[in-house]
DNA sequence: CTGCGAGTATACCGACCTGTGTGGTTACGT
DNA sequence: ACGTAACCACACAGGTCGGTATACTCGCAG
C-alpha cells in the first residue's frame, strides 16, 4: 500500500482541519457531520477522504492539533509569569491556574479532552491516546512545578494540585461554582503551605 | 391540551427507562438511537413516544432517574458510616470520598451527568437543569457535612473538596491517575487539618 | 358488556449519516 | 512540455436518525 493517508498538510487540509476543530469543540463530535465540515471549509467530502482518511482519524487531528496549541499557550503564558518575576513552587503553581482560569473564560464548553472522552465510547478510538497524553501532561506540569522547587512531596502534591485542576474546570463550565478557579487557588495555596511549613 | 407526556409509569414505561438508562450511559446519549431503546426494551417506537414525547424528555428523565438513585444509594451509604462511628468533620469527608470510589469502580464510564453535559450542546435542553442540580447537591453535601462539624469556614473548605471530588472521578475515568481518590482524600485531610489546627 | 387506556405491529416520512466512485480542473515542479 | 498531486463537482450507496400514522388486540374497571 503506498499510504493510507497521503498528508492532511495541504491548504484545503489545514481549512478542513481547523473547520473541524472549531465545530468539533462547539457543538460536540457526534452532532457534527463530515458533510458539514467539508461544506464549511470550502471543500468536498472527498477531498476531506483523501486527506484524513475517516471521521475518526479526522477527530484524532483534532484533538492532536487543540493539545498542540494548548501546550504552546500555556507554557508560553506561564513563561512569561516566570519572567515577570513569579518564584519556584506555590507562586507558579498558583499562576498556572490563572492561566487556566484565563482560559476557561474563553472555552465555555469546557475542557475538550474530557468531552471527547464523554463521546467516544470504544477504547479502540485513535482520540483516546491524545487524550491521556492531555491528562497526564498537566499532572506532570504540576509535579514539575513542585520538584523544581524543591519540594520533597512534589509527587503527592502534584497530583492533589492536579485534581483541583480537573474539579476547577467541570464546576467552572457546569456553572456548579461560581468562582470554582478562585477555589482550586485557596485550596493549593493550603495544600502547599501545608508542606512547606513542615 | 390534555397532557404533553401522560403518564410515563407504566410497565413498559418503566421497561423503557431502565433500558435507556443502561444504554445512554454506556454508549453515551448521541450514540443511541430512540429505534434501539425500544427494540431492547421490547416495546415500539409508539410506545417510547406515547410515554415520553420525545428523545430529550426522555434523556431528561433518564438523568433524573439517576440522580434519584445515587443520591439515595449516597445517603444511605454514609448514614450507615455516620451509625459506624464515623465523626463529624473530617472523618465523615473522608467517608464520602471512600463512598465515591466504590461507586466509581463499578461505572465505568464517569459521571453520566458530566458526560451528558458534554453531548448536549444547547442550554435549552431539558437535561441540563438535572446536571447542574446534582452539581450543587454535591457541592452542598460537603459544606454540609464541614458546617455540622462547626468549621468555621464550612462554605469555603466544602467547595475545596467539592473540586478534589469532582477532578476524582475524571482522572480516574479517564485513567490520569491510578489513585485518584486516595489523593483526594489526602488533600481533603491536608486541607482539613490545616483549619481545624488554626 | 362496554368503554378505555395501554400496548402491539407495521409502514412511512424526510433528513441525515459515513463512505465511495467517476470524472474534470488547476497548479506546480522538473 | 509532461507528470503528478491537490482539488473540484456531482452522484450514489446503504444505513440510521427522530418522529408520525393507521389499525389492531388485550385486560380491566365501571
Amino acid at each position: 500500500m503506498p499510504r493510507r493517508t497521503p498528508n492532511p498538510h495541504t491548504a484545503a487540509g489545514e481549512r478542513i482541519l481547523a473547520t473541524a476543530s472549531e465545530l468539533f469543540y462547539e457543538r460536540g463530535i457526534r452532532g457534527v457531520g463530515v458533510d458539514l465540515i467539508a461544506d464549511e471549509a470550502g471543500v468536498t467530502k472527498k477531498t476531506l477522504y483523501d486527506r484524513f482518511g475517516s471521521k475518526d482519524d479526522l477527530v484524532a487531528a483534532y484533538l492532536r492539533r487543540r493539545r498542540e496549541r494548548w501546550v504552546d499557550w500555556f507554557s508560553a503564558r506561564l513563561a512569561a509569569r516566570v519572567a515577570a518575576g513569579a518564584r519556584p513552587g506555590a507562586e507558579r503553581v498558583l499562576a498556572a491556574l490563572e492561566i487556566a482560569e484565563e482560559w476557561a473564560q474563553d472555552n465555555r464548553r469546557g475542557c475538550a479532552f474530557v468531552n471527547a472522552h464523554a463521546e467516544i465510547g470504544g477504547l479502540d478510538h485513535p482520540g483516546n491516546a491524545v487524550v491521556l497524553e492531555d491528562k497526564r501532561y498537566m499532572l506532570a506540569a504540576f509535579t514539575d512545578l513542585l520538584r523544581e522547587a524543591g519540594y520533597p512531596d512534589a509527587e503527592a502534591r502534584g497530583a492533589q494540585v492536579h485534581l483541583l485542576y480537573e474539579g476547577a474546570i467541570i464546576a467552572h463550565t457546569t456553572h456548579a461554582q461560581p468562582d470554582a478557579f478562585g477555589t482550586a487557588r485557596a485550596a493549593a495555596a493550603t495544600l502547599l503551605a501545608s508542606t512547606a511549613a513542615r
